[in-house]
DNA sequence: ATTCTAGTTTATAATTATTCTAAACTAGTA
DNA sequence: TACTAGTTTAGAATAATTATAAACTAGAAT
């Protein structure tokens, strides 16, 4: 899916010097079919598995940083400590279930919004997100 | 507005004893007009001013937890790295602005959602919380 | 009223997540 | 091949929060 080629022209198009770490990382995050929800602490486990080039966990901080700010990744909203981030950059909700900690996304064209309020003076929407908390039934 | 009396019963509802701290934390809290977006520190600041009796910190966050728990508080969301907590527990919306790091009320009827997602099997919807985040002009 | 006890408060230590620092390293240009 | 700015790294520093355990107190029992 995603060549080392195509991870190091991403890595570019953003002005990030292509290093191995940027691409191993970027490997890991991007490589999946599936949306990836993850933490500094969650990344670091994947990117450092045994028998793996040890990436240092402050490699990890900047690149999550980097990536973000290159808008590659997201950051999710929760009332967790820790920082979440997904690899789903586009427009989208989620569930977050309080016990296990874990989000779900929501497709966008799941949630319809009828009529959003208009932003203070000066300023305007850069992103609206919803967040379904569940509960036991 | 909110006496005393009425404070303790409060406490007293929820399996709180009506102690001297959470009163006096319970009073800046909800004897306000307005809702009050605070969060450790803030609520730390308001409750300890010059001359009044010192509450220490870890019954500032004792005293939150205890609320939050009894549903007297809510936690907000946001992706900052501090916790922030509303005293409108009606469900309601937020503005979040990234640069100030403010938040601000939107009220209920100012966001109608014409269609939202099945929760996942088992799970039933707690709370829905729609955030929109602001940025310049 | 006095005593008793479980719940509460407190100062402080510990923990957790994250950011900073500054020295060593490297990608990519000259 | 050498250079330089950008990057990585280990470890220290910081910030927010939670844990600890001793002292205190609300309110029931006597």
């Amino acid at each position: 899916m995603h060549q080392k080629k195509e991870i190091i022209n991403k890595l570019r198009s953003s002005n990030l010097r292509p290093t191995k770490q940027r691409i191993l990382i970027a490997k890991k995050l991007f490589d999946k079919k599936e949306t990836f929800h993850f933490t500094a602490e969650t990344l670091n486990k994947v990117v450092n598995r045994k028998g793996q080039t040890k990436i240092s966990l402050a490699t990890i901080y900047n690149t999550v940083e980097a990536f973000k700010k290159a808008g590659h990744i997201r950051e999710i909203l929760t009332n967790n400590s820790k920082s979440y981030y997904d690899t789903n950059i586009k427009s989208h909700h989620h569930f977050y279930d309080p016990e296990t900690k874990k989000l779900t996304d929501i497709d966008y064209q799941e949630v319809i919004l009828k009529k959003i309020p208009n932003p203070p003076k000066g300023k305007k929407i850069k992103d609206l997100e919803v967040v379904i908390s569940l509960q036991k039934k």
